[in-house]
RNA sequence: GGGGCGGUAGCUCAGCUGGUUAGAGCAGCGGACUCAUAAUCCGUCGGUCCCGGGUUCAAGUCCCGGUCGCCCUACCA
């Protein structure tokens, strides 16, 4: 697990046509959370996140906007998407955009050996078609007409008669791949995971698979098939391959054999893309399927699923503005079991934000740091004979790094907190008992007073070794003023509490100020939306 | 219609294969302390574990029924 073994971890690529809101930030950071632990163990960490450009809706919404569908994605993508990685400080290894070149040959290369090995067909789609939706119906999704329109299907929509369509299709063979795709799950475990998914992901599999339509012709604003260049790649056939088209696949082999298989978050209302059409596209191709799938919750806000058309969509600047992209990342980190649907409320981040950061973890740097200027004129002593309390300290270190990173292991990053934490707790109550500012006043006791300052300096660096991955900023000016060796980024996670530095402290501003009147227009402002159903801003498209 | 998940203190949630007085954090209340971001530490209040049956020596924990919420999936006419 240290070992400088490979660790790459992607995020689902963004569809350029959505507004960012906080459920897009959430998956980036717990990813880069991730991506970046790893990295402080010493794995060889590729993170890859980016966007999803093609297919009709952007065609349309560009025109819409009298732009070329690139114009508009471009426009998208510098505007919103790259932003929001600065907004929640993710540090990504690569940005992918499925226009990019190295995409769209290499995705082609990809279909093409599927076509090769007999893996895709021509077939034919019919369908009702409903012109005002744009997309094909399932009778399911018909009534029967009323008034002129009686006896004749109609969309339940639009109360519209729908057309009747064909349209040639490339279909690609999923069905053949049902037993394989169960045998895979049924072997390992891990591969759909937490448990919730995985069993639905089976139950959905076992109820059988059907073949996929993987072309359109009806537009052409998408990847060309490449025998074929009238249609063009159906969008998620097309976006799949961006995890396999970032690293090489198709013409850089070495780097992709070093960084393949992947572990992919995923929001779960797109895991059974990524658990059972991504997992059967690989096998087709003959490439080894994922290294794991893993599907988180979603956002609950009022108790409903976050949405932008129920005017609960919240942007991520709307939190960090306020509050900063440190407490943005703990908070949703902190309070959600991922994996699981996770209530968000400016109330709960506003709480845990004066709790947990400022109270608990910002106050402890600054009474720790504070007394070792005023006692020790900013030198941090060496501690003497440890004491039952001492060594408790330091177990505790070493409990917390154990069990963070297993926590980790399993991707239970809210679990790799609490651990963490029980250190930040155990260090105010540590200094409570001790008292070095009684301590300070009896020259017999300096010795004491010495080991009890060491022993929280040890345990404050080991706090900033393990919240790095978590709370980048506030972790990088508590190693700075802790004299820490180098950058905090660069300590083994693994090994925390043997962290160096230079042996002096400098002063050190709040890691997490109060916030006094502006918790309340946090709280009161952008909390209106969900009850009183205020239009929430959104910056770009119409 | 089937299938799955959930309904535990004011709030957010833990409670594995059933077993002593049902837990945590936050909020509330009381106290201690002063190094610190009026912060920290200690104590304390607080629950018919959705409802009704059943199995058992014993059920929040298993079974049946009901109810509410959510998710997946499928429609007969």
């Amino acid at each position: 697990m240290s070992d400088g073994s490979s660790f790459y971890i992607t995020t689902p690529i963004f569809y350029v046509n959505d507004v960012p809101h906080i459920g897009h930030a959430y998956t980036e950071v717990a990813v880069d959370v991730l991506a970046r632990w790893h990295r402080q163990r010493g794995d060889d960490t590729w993170l890859l996140t980016g966007t999803d450009e093609h297919g009709q809706k952007i065609l349309r919404t560009a025109t819409a906007n009298g732009v070329s569908p690139k114009e508009w994605a471009d426009r998208l993508v510098e505007t919103a998407w790259k932003p929001l990685l600065e907004t929640v400080n993710i540090a990504n290894d690569d940005f992918i955009r499925t226009t990019d070149e190295r995409h769209e040959r290499n995705a082609q290369k990809f279909l093409q050996h599927l076509y090769d090995a007999g893996h895709i067909y021509t077939g034919e789609y019919e369908g009702y078609y409903c012109v005002g939706c744009e997309e094909y119906k399932q009778t399911t999704d018909l009534v029967d007409g009323t008034g002129e329109y009686a006896g004749q299907p109609v969309c339940a929509i639009h109360s519209k008669p729908v057309e009747l369509l064909h349209e040639k299709n490339y279909f690609f063979r999923m069905s053949a791949f049902a037993d394989e795709l169960l045998a895979l799950y049924e072997a390992n475990p891990n591969f759909i995971q937490p448990e919730s998914a995985r069993n639905e992901v089976i139950s959905f599999v076992k109820s059988g698979l059907s073949d996929l339509s993987i072309s359109r012709s009806s537009f052409d604003w998408g990847i060309k098939v490449p025998w074929d260049e009238t249609h063009v790649v159906y969008v998620w056939f097309d976006a799949l391959l961006n995890y396999i088209t970032a690293i090489g696949y198709g013409e850089d082999e070495d780097t992709f054999n070093s960084r393949w298989p992947a572990t992919h978050v995923v929001g779960k209302d797109i895991l059974r893309f990524h658990a059972v059409i991504w997992p059967a596209m690989l096998l087709a191709a003959s490439v080894p399927v994922p290294k794991q799938i893993f599907g988180h919750g979603w956002l609950l806000v009022g108790g409903e699923k976050m949405s932008k058309s129920k005017l609960t969509g919240i942007a991520p600047s709307q939190i960090t503005d306020t509050f900063g992209s440190d407490a943005f990342r703990y908070y949703f980190m902190r309070a959600i079991s991922f994996g699981q649907d996770g209530s968000f409320s400016w109330e709960d981040l506003s709480a845990r934000y004066q709790s947990e950061l400022a109270n608990g973890f910002g106050n402890l740097a600054s009474r720790v740091i504070a007394m070792v200027v005023r006692y020790c004129d900013g030198v941090i002593p060496t501690a003497g004979p440890l004491s039952e309390r001492d060594a408790a300290i330091h177990a505790t270190e070493l409990r917390a790094t154990d069990a963070a990173g297993e926590a980790i292991d399993r991707l239970a990053i809210h679990e790799a907190l609490t651990a963490v934490w029980e250190l930040v707790d155990e260090l105010n109550g540590y200094l409570t008992l001790e008292e070095p500012w009684s301590l300070a006043k009896d020259p017999a006791k300096r010795e004491r007073l010495e080991t009890v300052l060491a022993t929280a300096v040890r345990g404050l660096g080991t706090l900033a070794v393990l919240l790095s991955p978590v709370v980048p900023l506030a972790t990088a000016k508590l190693w700075t003023a802790l004299g820490g060796t180098g950058v905090v980024t660069d300590q083994r996670i693994d090994q925390a509490s043997e962290w160096t530095g230079s042996g002096r402290v400098a002063p050190l501003e709040a890691l997490f100020p109060r916030i006094e009147a502006t918790v309340e227009a946090a709280a009161a402002v952008p909390a209106a939306p969900a009850v009183t159903a205020v239009p929430v801003t959104e910056p770009h498209n119409a």
